[in-house]
DNA sequence: TCTGCCATGTAAGCCGTTACATGATTTT
DNA sequence: AAAATCATGTAACGGCTTACATGGCAGA
C-alpha cells in the first residue's frame, strides 16, 4: 500500500511550507528543484493539491490575477497555502522513519526535507536506508556467487554493474551517517560545554 | 506507452529460448537470474503467459506431473515452450533499438538479452542509452548550478550524488562501448585477414 | 501565423499489485 | 504442528498516465 501520492503530499506540504504556490509551479519545482517526481502529470498533481484542500492542510489563498501591466490578464493562478493543520501535518510526516521511508521512492522526497526532520529521525532513516541497500546488495552477490558459471558474460557484467552501484550508496550513506554523528556530538558538546571565550 | 509487460514477454521469451520452463520457474529466473521485474506478482505473469499463448508466441507443453518417486503428487506444472513463431517474434523485439529501448526499465532487459543480439543493435542500444543518461546529467548539473544558492545542504547533497552515479553509468557504458568496437575490430581483422599461423 | 510556454482541469483507461482461493510437500 | 515453499490461478481495486478541453501571452 505503498502510494506514490503520500511521498506526493508530503512532497507539496514541505514545498508549500516555504511559501505560497500555485499548482504549476509546484509540479516545476518538484521536478527541477527537488529532482523527484521527474515528469509529474497534472492529472496527479492537481487532484492531490484538492485532496489536501479537502483535508484541511491547504487553503486556496485566492485566485492570482496577472501580476504584469500588461493590457491582457494571464489566466488566473489558483494559489495554496500551507494550513496550521498542515504544518502538524507535515510534522508528523516528517517524524515517521519506518520502512516506507527507505523505499527508492519515498527516501529521495524524505531525504530532500531532512533539514526540517529531527536529527533522530534523520539518523533512523539513514540507517534503514543502509540496511536497505546492503540487503540488496548480498542477495545481488548471492546471486552472481550461485550462478557465475551459468551467467552469460553481459548478464553477469550487468549484475555486478548493480551491485557497484548499491555499494557506493551505501557508502555515501556512510558518509552522512557519520555527518550526522558529528553533527550531533558538536550540539552535544555546545548544550553540556558552551565553548570557553 | 511503454507498457513494462512488453519487456516482460519479452524476457520471457528470452528465457523459454534457452528450454520449457513453468509459470513459477520464470518467476524465479526473472527475479534472481536476470535480477530484473523483482517480486514480479503472479497477476501479472500468469496472464502474460497465457497473452504469449494466444499470440502462439509459446505453447502449453504439457502438464508436468510430479518427477520424483514420492507417493502423493505435487500440484501439476503447467510447462511452456516456445514456438517457431515466438522464436521469429523474439528476433524482432530484439532487433529492435528505438528508444524505448533505452529506458531504464527496458535497457535491463535488452542488456540482459545481449547475447542473442546482432553487434550493429547493441551498439546503437549501447549509444542511446548513454545519450540518455548524459542528457539527465546535464539537466541535474544545469539544476545544481541554477539553484545553488538556493538549495539547502541535503537536497544539494542529494543532486550530487545523483549526479554521480548517473556519471558512473556512463563510463561504464562507454567502456562497453569500446570493449564492443574491439570486438567487432577483430572480427572484421579475421573476416579480413585470418591470423598467419 | 504558428509554435511554445503558462495554467488549470476532467475523464478514461490501462497496468499491475494486493488479496483471495486452493492445496501439496518440506522444513522447523 | 506450524510455517515456509512450491504451484497456479482470479478478481477487484486503485494509482497514474494519456488524452482531451480551454485559453491567454510571447517570441520566431
Amino acid at each position: 500500500m505503498r502510494r506514490r501520492v503520500d511521498s506526493l503530499q508530503l512532497a507539496v506540504l514541505g514545498l508549500l511550507h516555504d511559501g505560497p504556490l500555485h499548482g504549476y509551479e509546484v509540479r516545476r519545482r518538484l521536478d527541477v528543484r527537488l529532482g523527484i517526481f521527474r515528469a509529474l502529470s497534472y492529472g496527479t498533481l492537481y487532484p492531490c493539491l484538492r485532496t489536501l484542500q479537502a483535508e484541511g492542510w491547504v487553503r486556496e489563498v485566492g485566485v492570482e490575477a496577472d501580476a504584469g501591466a500588461g493590457p491582457g490578464r494571464r489566466r488566473a493562478r489558483v494559489v495554496y497555502e500551507i494550513t496550521d493543520g498542515g504544518r502538524e501535518r507535515l510534522g508528523e510526516l516528517l517524524h515517521q522513519a519506518g520502512p516506507s521511508a527507505w523505499d527508492d521512492d519515498t527516501f529521495s522526497v524524505r531525504f530532500a526535507l531532512f533539514t526540517r526532520t529531527d536529527p533522530r529521525t534523520r539518523l533512523r532513516i539513514l540507517e534503514g536506508r543502509r540496511a536497505r541497500l546492503q540487503e540488496r546488495v548480498e542477495q545481488l552477490s548471492r546471486s552472481i556467487d550461485h550462478t557465475r558459471e551459468q551467467l552469460d558474460a553481459y548478464a553477469y557484467e550487468y549484475q555486478c554493474h548493480e551491485v557497484e552501484t548499491a555499494r557506493r550508496e551505501v557508502d555515501w550513506i556512510d558518509g552522512l551517517i557519520s555527518a550526522e554523528g558529528r553533527r550531533q556530538h558538536h550540539h552535544q558538546q555546545e548544550r553540556q560545554s558552551p565553548p570557553v571565550p
